[in-house]
DNA sequence: TGCTACATTTTACAAATGTTAAAAAATGAA
DNA sequence: TTCATTTTTTAACATTTGTAAAATGTAGCA
């Protein structure tokens, strides 16, 4: 298992002690297209990383979904809200693809966490690193305009831009289906 | 120290022990209204606990800044852009009044993270909540309106409100002042 | 092939927000 | 207080984005 995780960037800095702990509790599943993995209103007992696939998070409202992440090969799939309060939350979390998956415990990464101060450190920096690609989100949705946005995400993602209905990435940029039509059709 | 350090409600988590080792590298300052803390273009030293006092985080555009976090008395003033990647950023920290507040050697937090579990994981949790907060933030941005957004600001934030000037709380919203104005008048 | 369901684009119109400039109000210092 | 500065509001107009509905495109399947 941990030769499978070795080639993942997000367990690069961990040692092999520290990966071989996180192995232990691994297990590789498949899940189809569609599958919703992570169910807002449930405390889910499982969190994954993506060995291939797309996944994405959205929060269901009144009239809409909203995409706020989505996920690619070697990404986190986690509920930060459950986990941090052990409640339901407002994340779902839906494969967009068929995709196989790493599967482990939350239960057993709080036990590892607790026990083993890389693993903490290990988790401390995730969720750091999340915390600035949201933050920039944040921001560039005051700096920049639905066609700026758009256009480096096209840059930025270009796998995602393939891959991904564009229903789910105008509301990720922040717009209306409409209004993402509209800024493709004038970019020709 | 941990005298008053214990009083904040995000070292609550923590034992004695890790509040004193904490403690012992935190110095208690005071500046002015107006102090830049923190400037985006530069790798600081340090991060700070507000004693008492407000602070705003904000981004510098060509034409305008984008205030995108405000920090009250007990509240951690990092800047993780910096911190994480060791590289200048895109995050001010500014003093809105006149403030005391807990400094402590960034590279000392560092050492500490590396030497101590409870610590290690205390860093997480901090940066876990404050995903947690920007992720909704960002997704409100796309389910709400700004006169939804001002009134519950106005609710969860009443301090702040009578504290911070309203161009800040407008680009904090995501709208321009002259928005936040109609706003607030169409509320009368 | 033709049917069905779903995704995307287009259109026309409505609503929200931005821009610019100026006036009014509030703040702070001498 | 008075003056200068800054903040906030107001106004008029432009632009962007949203809404609803229809048209078109696409993919899978019987």
């Amino acid at each position: 298992m941990q030769e499978k995780l070795r080639n993942i960037e997000i367990f690069s800095s961990l040692n092999n002690d520290s990966l071989n702990l996180l192995a232990r509790h691994c297990r590789l599943v498949n899940h189809r297209k569609g599958t919703v993995l992570i169910h807002a209103d449930k405390v889910e007992p499982y969190f994954y990383i993506l060995e291939s696939g797309i996944a994405r998070a959205y929060s269901d409202g009144e009239n809409q979904q909203i995409t706020f992440w989505f996920g690619q090969a070697g990404d986190v799939l986690l509920s930060y809200n459950s986990y941090i309060n052990n409640k339901p939350g407002y994340e779902n979390l839906e494969l967009l693809e068929d995709s196989s998956l790493f599967r482990i415990k939350l239960l057993d990464l709080f036990k590892l966490y607790d026990q083993h101060l890389a693993l903490a450190n290990w988790g401390r920096k995730i969720a750091e690193r999340e915390l600035i690609a949201t933050e920039r989100r944040l921001i560039d949705r005051s700096f920049k305009d639905a066609t700026q946005r758009y256009r480096e995400f096209v840059n930025q993602q270009p796998e995602l831009i393939k891959r991904v209905a564009l229903k789910h990435i105008a509301s990720y940029l922040g717009v209306t289906q409409v209004t993402l039509s509209r800024i493709r059709a004038s970019d020709k």
